[in-house]
DNA sequence: ACCTACTGAGTTTTT
DNA sequence: CTCAGTAGGT
């Protein structure tokens, strides 16, 4: 591929980059630290340095580009994004990952190096204790007077081995050597939690610096998305890896998007990066995503949470008519769920916005008000959908179904079996094939091969499927037939994170339970491919899972003081949270509260009442 | 047996 | 903010 020149190097894909991206895409001598608010643009701006980087050669082979995100579908959008911009081939050294699947894949590679007694068994399962199970873990071993809650961060922050550690009190030194003992090795299987994975890296970095080198050599180019996010252990993990070495980092974010310091965010990670790292500073002023009327409100809230911020500027043009922000007040829950229902039936058969781009955000217990607001809607004709719950008898949630390879690789086909026309299907499938098996992509013979493959794959598909209606045992022979094509075999080798048993199973099946529950009363396959990802379906989730995501309109459920018991208007997580769920919305917003849900949230209320959001009667279910 | 006043817990994530 | 549990009183 043509190397392009860096002074000649142009976005590609979009009209224009602002200034101040151009100047973060152009800066490769220092480590950056970019601000950027809410619908900046973040994902296309890091899309667009990683092919400045590729393209241009200042990365080239084999040196690779790690991404680190948050959660795995910003990963994936990431990596989409940049393959859509500089194609497979020089995005084919963009490596996009969450921090805890890149502290495992490190784990799953490096473990037998961890010394004993920490080192892993390969078979590993990954726990997620409640507050209650570290309780527990001290009542059972006599430590009845202290937290669970400590020992949870206790474990999160000290450096292995506890032997060595210098503690104040050393009975909690006795309790670590317990809980790495005991809970960790529990008979035959090793149990670890994220904060766990995480601490054995940076053992394993420790103590063979060879490692941290190979690293180093590898990635000398590394971006953080959703920076404010990060953990004390995530970040002593970075320090490790990267500090006074070439690489050059990017952090991206912002802080008033941060919303993780109760799970063991750092409170100032931008604060501490830019002095250990000497980062240089740029903020992205753009909001790509809402319209003006929107972001004067969204403005409001930003000030009441950081004084001196700046007021983007708005790029999306407003396309609705009517209100585009109220609080919606009801006297009780049944009217308040049938009242939305109703509106949302009726905005949607008037075909101002479809189901999939309307969410409902909560602040927590998204099942209780799927319980409540699902059959609403049901019996108006509109499907409601969790996000996060997992289809019934997968142990994976819904939404990380979606961002998982062997989906990706079985739905391309199975679509393609669907539909009469795909495609982008047939590149995709076309790619990934390619990958898997190991085919040069320029060598004609092989890709004829591939194609002539494909092909009669598909012929074959498509008569199954117009012979046959959706069954539950139809989707699981279709997702078996489908990877025995593709071939499970390679397509373990090729995903390294699908070696180990436990994690490609669990991928596969929430792929075919979910492939199921789509098929339900369903008797086409357009309609089981559509209800696979979500279309047709109004998506439901917390305001966490709902972070890095944009939808046509949000209606947040709950702007009242039960649901905020926690709320505090001084640098709270609550007000940022309020902020991270008003700014998803392109649109509109509309809030709700109810009395049956205690009282209205005099703060929040008289903020957004100042710049015009009124406080009127929800619509009725009429 | 019943009343009052007080205390603490509950919730959001990551393969 | 709400609910459950408890201590201490009648």
């Amino acid at each position: 591929m043509a190397i392009v020149k860096p002074e000649q190097w142009q976005p590609k894909g979009v009209a224009s980059l602002e200034p101040a991206a151009l100047q973060a895409i152009n800066e490769n001598n220092h480590n950056l630290c970019v601000v950027a608010s809410a619908g900046a643009g973040k994902t296309e701006f890091l899309a667009q340095k990683a092919d400045h980087l590729l393209s241009t050669g200042i990365c080239r082979a084999p040196h690779r580009i790690l991404a680190i995100s948050f959660k795995s579908d910003a990963a994936k959008n990431l990596k989409d994004r940049v393959r859509q911009r500089c194609g497979p081939d020089l995005s084919g050294r963009f490596d996009s990952l969450t921090f805890d699947a890149f502290s495992k894949g490190l784990i799953d590679r490096f473990g037998a190096l961890i010394p004993a007694p920490y080192t892993p068994s390969p078979d590993y399962e990954i726990a997620f204790p409640g507050f209650r199970d570290w309780d527990d873990f001290l009542s059972r071993h006599g430590y009845r007077h202290l937290s669970g809650k400590t020992l949870e961060k206790a474990v999160a922050r000290c450096r292995l081995p506890i032997a060595t550690l210098n503690l104040k009190n050393p009975e909690w030194k006795d309790v670590l050597t317990r809980f790495w003992t005991e809970y960790y090795q529990d008979g035959d299987v090793t149990r670890l939690t994220f904060p766990m994975i995480n601490r054995l890296v940076n053992y394993v970095l420790s103590h063979d610096p060879r490692l941290v080198a190979g690293l180093q050599a590898t990635y000398p180019f590394v971006f953080l998305d959703e920076f404010q996010d990060t953990t004390f252990g995530q970040y002593d993990l970075l320090k490790r890896l990267f500090l006074n070495s070439g690489a050059r980092l990017t952090a991206v974010g912002d802080n008033k998007q941060r919303i993780m310091v109760w799970a063991g965010a750092m409170p100032d990670a931008f604060t501490t990066f830019t002095a250990d790292f000497n980062a240089k500073q740029e903020a992205l002023i753009s909001n790509w995503r809402s319209h003006p009327e929107l972001v004067e409100i969204q403005h409001a809230i930003a000030v009441s949470l950081e004084t001196a911020s700046a007021k983007p500027e708005a790029k999306r043009v407003k396309d609705v008519d009517g209100d585009v922000c109220a609080i919606w007040a009801y006297d009780d829950r049944a009217s308040e769920c049938e009242g939305v229902a109703n509106w949302i039936a009726a905005a949607i058969n008037s075909g101002e916005m479809t189901p999939e781009h309307l969410a409902i955000l909560v602040r927590f217990k998204p099942y209780e008000f799927e319980d409540e607001l699902g059959p609403a809607l049901a019996s108006r004709g509109v499907r409601l959908r969790n996000i996060a719950r997992n289809p019934e008898g997968a142990n994976i949630a819904i939404q990380d179904v979606l961002t998982e390879d062997v989906t990706q690789c079985a739905m391309a086909l199975i679509r393609l079996g669907a539909f009469q026309k795909a495609p982008d299907d047939w590149h995709t499938i076309i790619e990934r094939l390619s990958l898997i098996w190991g085919l040069d992509p320029d060598n004609e013979a092989d890709q004829e091969a591939l194609q002539n493959q494909l092909g009669s794959k598909l012929t074959e598909l498509r008569t199954h499927m117009e012979a046959n209606a959706p069954s539950d045992a139809l989707c699981a022979a279709l997702v078996q037939s489908v990877l025995e094509f593709i071939g499970e075999r390679e397509l373990r080798a090729a995903v390294r994170s699908y070696r180990r048993d436990n994690d490609y199973i669990r991928a596969r099946d929430g792929l075919t339970c979910l492939l199921k529950e789509s098929a339900e009363g369903e008797t086409d396959w357009v309609t089981v491919v559509n209800n696979f990802e979500g279309i047709g379906q109004v998506p439901l989730m917390s305001i966490h899972k709902s972070k890095g995501l944009e939808f046509h309109t949000v209606i947040f459920f709950g702007l009242d003081s039960r649901t905020w018991w926690t709320f505090e208007p001084e640098d709270s997580e609550e007000m940022r949270a309020f902020f991270v769920a008003f700014t998803r919305a392109m649109q509109r917003v509309f809030l709700t509260s109810c009395r049956g849900r205690g009282n209205r949230l005099a703060y929040v209320d008289d903020l957004i009442g100042d710049v015009g959001v009124d406080r009127v009667p929800g619509p009725n279910a009429a």
